[in-house]
DNA sequence: CCGCTCATGTAACTGGTTACATGATTTA
DNA sequence: TAAATCATGTAACCAGTTACATGAGCGG
């Protein structure tokens, strides 16, 4: 029947346009940039024809009102759009969904050994810094919002922080081993050289 | 100089160029095969053409050698590649490398409450159960290959395993959330028809 | 000489980004 | 009434996916 998966994104829309009855165009975008998360983006060009698609599809419903001179689309979650969002909520999980997320920091690790040990260290160190301080953010958003918060909203946040206390631990983990490894830069310096 | 800011991709063909010393477009293909994260894809549609973008920006320099009535192109880093890949190892990291990663499960916790409380519960214990294969395959793939890694990807399996097992603690904090709180499938039945 | 792996590509497509453009409504 | 905010879009571009196509070298 439906040949595509869906994309996230596309997923997240009908998510949200089910949790509100029905949705604008506008209102996605409010609730997207709202969001923590770089990898949620708002930007018009991207929802606009996200959301004519999942119309085209038939997932979504669209019931237009005049605006002045132009015209106003609200969408609605179609019979076929529930069953793709309960499919989204539903086991089994994709496979890839569940495993270890993309993580640029742990991905940069693994290439560490190309700079020199003090440029590692200064590395480490601002990686954990920096993650410290999403990890405060996070907490002190919760700690403000809990009350307007649904329980899932709560328990997706205390997600977010797990993973990033995991992180700083990691990372601290890793500044440890620095610190007791061997590694001095003119050792390095040398065999930089050669390469 | 350069306007447009590089992607990962692009940033990681940079390190395993500058690691080999130098490398071919399929032996690239090759190690991004090998990745256990499916955020890695080794299509030579991607990797051909990002090769030549790279060497277009002056950061890759191709060595080409016949090869039968084809041409080997063989890569290496140019000074101007070192640049980038340092700045890539260097503080500051860029913001959005260091917040929460993008989570599939985490995403749909947020929209929880649009299914059954039954169904959120097999939600759950599919996601909880999916990454603990995923955290055992890491595992034993870390202590199988212990010997032959680096340190620097020793640490980097470490923390994808870390963060494994924060989402796994995470999933049972969240699936305890579920058996202490009311709710019962006919209490959602009800509300769910109105909608 | 057959099949496998090593190896090199191309073409069509697509989802999302960036940048731009503008109308309607509310608030100070 | 001016500025801010609510709201709706478009067009060019681009990285990455999917699917296809094929040559080289080697072991049985």
């Amino acid at each position: 029947m439906t040949k595509s998966t869906p994309t996230e994104l596309e997923l997240c829309a009908l998510a949200v346009v089910a949790r509100d009855g029905e949705a604008t165009a506008y209102r996605l975008r409010r609730f997207l940039g709202r969001s923590l998360s770089s990898y949620w983006s708002d930007s018009a060009g991207s929802i606009y024809p996200l959301l004519e698609r999942l119309e085209g599809r038939g997932w979504l419903e669209v019931r237009t009102s005049p605006w002045g001179t132009r015209i106003r689309r609200s969408y609605r979650l179609s019979r076929s759009g529930r069953r793709v969002l309960r499919g989204w909520l539903s086991p089994p999980l994709p496979e890839e969904a569940t495993g270890h997320t993309y993580d640029p920091v742990r991905t940069r690790m693994f290439f560490l050994d190309l700079v020199s040990p003090s440029e590692r260290r200064e590395f480490v160190r601002d990686a954990r810094e920096r993650t410290g301080v999403h990890l405060r953010r996070h907490r002190e958003d919760l700690a403000g919002k809990r009350a307007e918060l649904t329980p899932w909203a709560i328990l997706g946040r205390e997600g977010a922080i797990a993973e990033l206390e995991a992180r700083v631990k990691w990372l601290e983990h890793v500044l440890a081993h620095l610190d007791s490894a061997v590694g001095n830069d003119s050792g390095y310096a040398r065999s930089a050289q050669k390469d």
